[in-house]
DNA sequence: CTCCGTGCAAAGATTTTGCAGGAAC
DNA sequence: GTTCCTGCAAAATCTTTGCACGGAG
């Protein structure tokens, strides 16, 4: 007998204990809004709109808060732009963004042979290296004939 | 004779008039406070308590329009993250960010190697490559002992 | 002379905060 | 039983917009 939805939960309950987060229904909701979306690029309100489908007490400062928890701890990743902050679950080191100058639009790219930058210089301690490219999305450069 | 300010004040209207801008006193004055700062990184709000120093009639609207058309015609570069948006006019290709994860400072880098990343997928037009270290300053590294 | 740019004021969008009750551990 | 989390509502912050006037080209 194979329980795979029961044991998917658990794992999520494990990453909140594990960081000395408690496990409440509204942090259950919130991380499942991320597995109900296409790609992971998520606006707090995107993640308030899916979790109170099914959680219909649920407010949008417990949203804010929990996002913000779960930034903190290393669980998703703050992804800003011009708009409304995104986040973004896919921690993968070799996942980074293209954002389109034109739309707006931030796609997933993979740079398998990029490591991180370390610093030479003088104290800083390097966590992660982020890389972000900018110009023209494919439906925008076919659009615009690729003029900015 | 020499006359470096007379010049240098010509090419801001220069870069202006290029790019289509009218040249206004109120754009001169948002200009010249990326040059009254020490580094480049300002918010906007930085740049009107510069601006309206020297122009008391100026108006935040003014200074979000003119930031905004700067950044369009490609002479600043919007930087995002948490708090305000700040603009920052160093366009070199090998300056890039360290952002601290622990008060939020923005440092300048250089990473002379890098070149652009190309995509050889489908349609993507690369204009700029952003590289964003993240981690702690040295300041913060030292007062926390490398705890994040 | 024509438009673009400006100031003002108001609205808009996003996010944060204070506090009291309730749930997780 | 403690402490952390939540909801509510209000506020704070940052930015954009509509409109009429005035200056740049």
């Amino acid at each position: 007998m194979v329980r795979v939805s029961t044991s998917s939960r658990d794992d999520l309950a494990e990453s909140l204990r594990d960081r000395g987060l408690r496990v409440t229904p509204q942090r259950r909701a919130i991380l499942a809004a991320f597995s109900a979306g296409e790609n992971g690029h998520v606006t707090a309100d995107d993640v308030f709109e899916r979790a109170v489908a099914g959680l219909p007490e649920l407010s949008r400062a417990t949203v804010y808060n929990t996002l913000g928890e779960l930034v903190r701890v290393g669980l998703l990743q703050r992804v800003d732009g011009a708009g409304p902050t995104l986040y973004d679950p896919n921690l993968d080191r070799t996942h980074h963004h293209f954002r389109c100058l034109t739309c707006g639009s931030l796609s997933d790219i993979h740079l398998e042979g990029e490591e991180d930058v370390q610093l030479t210089e003088s104290g800083y301690v390097v966590e992660r290296t982020r890389v972000t490219l900018e110009g023209l999305c494919p439906t925008c450069a076919t659009a615009g004939d690729g003029q900015l």
